[in-house]
RNA sequence: GAGGUUAUAGCUCAGCUGGUUAGAGCGUCGGAUUGUGGUUCCGAAGGUCGUGGGUUCGAGCCCCAUUAGCCUCCCCA
């Protein structure tokens, strides 16, 4: 009998040293910027209620979760009618209790409602976890992949808003991202749009196809619109409203002179102003704010300001996204919680990163020191001197057993450790140890305070 | 779910209209150098050509099936 081949789920992936080490670089950048902007952390668990899950995220939403298969007997529960009828889509949930989270947001908001009562409002948290989704996976897209997210419950300030755009800002400047593009819209704006275009009862279909207008161009935005009951004579006055160019501020003054009012429009607009001022206020590093009217998100939870995030030069898809929603809790019974989030994708970010070469050398995280091993003679002296080594707070190993120099000297190379301390019957007769800075190839005799000072401060 | 494309050494790939023993670079290991790596030179190991079947005197190459990866659509981070 053969080992079956070893291999990992399609769309899943192994990450070695220096791939973990960069990708650690993210999420503690990351880390950093939620927690300097007062965010909390939480973590929830990889499995929910796949009551918890279904019918958040729409329809292609449902299929593309991850469920588990109860244990044990599972077919004992299950419906013989619908087993008989192999339909599998009403049996699911009789089979499977639980699926893997397939974002942060919806555990998020049954995280809120269950513990309501023990947290200060409005209630800011981040959170960094993997999520799961059952996707064809392609380029960018993964089954298995890292959100950090952070998100207000209890609150409606804009004030939010503008910080998350900050948030956005300083992290992918803080990682070395030169070229991105923020890019604002507002639900209520695009209703207002719709209102104004007479085809308030297509809002929905409206969005879907002026999501792909940067995809598929004005014409074919024309006839995905026909396609989806709008008439020419609407699309024709949408059309331009969604050609418009500027900064934000120009858009919308072209906007209140172009589009007859409405009530959506004029809350959007407000809004928009209000965060754009607060924003105007805070530190600035690299992104390109960009009002784009054709930015619409799915047809998830969002209700308000909506942001998605653009690496320039690469050929990959948003690396963030986000928005406000008036109900977070509601969908769990407990309305009147109002909330506001961001999404940072940690494996795109490291894919732009990566195609870009903007991974500069990290600091070398890991072994500090590597003690050369000598002879069985000298092996007592190694294993002191790496003993108060790790005293003194310094990473150290010894090579697993007395070999050639050259090899050890190779293992010290491929590992990047910097030091080297060669302890030879000339260092041990004098006290000393030989210490090599494997960058320069310099080396010189000192004694154990030498080393930790040098150590210590390198 | 639909379509396209690829599969040859640890990695990246070459392999002519089907023809003896399947190659290269990088990496690995050994030596030049028994107290010194990252440079150089010499040498070696390493392959059921994804898997199963078929055509043929003969298949890495042609045909069928199958599996997996990658890419595109849908949707998203």
């Amino acid at each position: 009998m053969s080992a079956p081949k070893p291999s990992i789920p399609s769309g899943t992936r192994d990450f070695l040293p220096l791939q973990t080490r960069r990708r650690q670089h993210i999420l503690q950048t990351a880390a950093r910027v939620f927690t300097k902007y007062g965010y909390q952390p939480i973590e929830t668990p990889a499995l929910e209620k796949l009551s918890v899950l279904t019918g958040k995220y729409g329809e292609e939403g449902d299929q593309l979760l991850f469920k588990v298969l109860n244990s044990g007997d599972y077919l004992a529960k299950a419906d013989a009618g619908l087993l008989a009828a192999r339909n599998s889509a009403a049996l699911a949930p009789q089979l499977c209790e639980r699926a893997l989270r397939y974002d942060l947001t919806v555990p998020f908001a049954r995280f809120v409602v269950m513990h309501q009562h023990e947290l200060e409002f409005p209630f800011k948290r981040y959170q960094m976890q993997p999520v799961w989704r059952a996707d064809r996976p392609q380029k960018g897209r993964y089954r298995e992949f890292w959100q950090c997210d952070v998100d207000v419950a209890g609150s409606t300030s804009l004030l939010h808003e503008a910080e998350f755009i900050a948030i956005y800002d300083e992290i992918l400047s803080a990682l070395g991202l030169t070229d991105f593009t923020i890019m604002l819209n507002h639900r209520k704006l695009l209703a207002g749009l719709a209102e104004a275009a007479g085809c308030a009862d297509k809002f929905t279909d409206l969005c879907v196809a002026i999501d792909k207008l940067d995809k598929i161009g004005p014409d074919g935005v024309r006839q995905e619109l026909s396609a989806r009951g709008i008439t020419p004579a609407q699309a024709e006055k949408l059309l331009p409203w969604f050609a418009l160019q500027g900064t934000p501020t120009q858009v919308l003054a072209q906007l209140q002179t172009q589009v007859p009012p409405n009530a959506l429009l004029s809350a959007a607009q407000a809004d928009l102003h209000q965060m754009l001022a607060y924003h105007a206020v805070m530190p600035h590093f690299r992104a390109q704010l960009r009002l784009d009217l054709s930015l619409a998100r799915g047809l998830n939870y969002y209700t308000g300001t909506i942001f998605e995030v653009r690496a320039g030069g690469v050929q990959i898809g948003s690396i963030g996204g986000g928005g406000r929603y008036d109900d977070l809790t509601g969908m769990f019974g407990k309305s009147g919680i109002p909330g506001a989030g961001i999404s940072l994708g940690a494996d795109r970010v490291y894919d732009v990163l990566d195609e870009l070469g903007l991974f500069a050398q990290l600091p070398h995280s890991g072994t500090q020191v590597l003690i050369i091993r000598f002879s069985p003679d000298s092996e007592a002296e190694e294993l002191t001197l790496l003993s108060r080594l790790r005293q003194a707070d310094i990473a150290a190993e010894v090579y697993h057993e007395p070999a050639r120099l050259g090899k050890q000297f190779g293992y010290a190379d491929k590992k990047q450790i910097p030091w080297c301390l060669v302890l030879g019957d000339e260092e041990r007769a004098a006290g000393k140890a030989t210490l090599k800075d494997m960058q320069s190839g310099a080396q010189q005799a000192v004694d154990f305070a030498g080393i930790v000072a040098k150590l210590q401060h390198a």
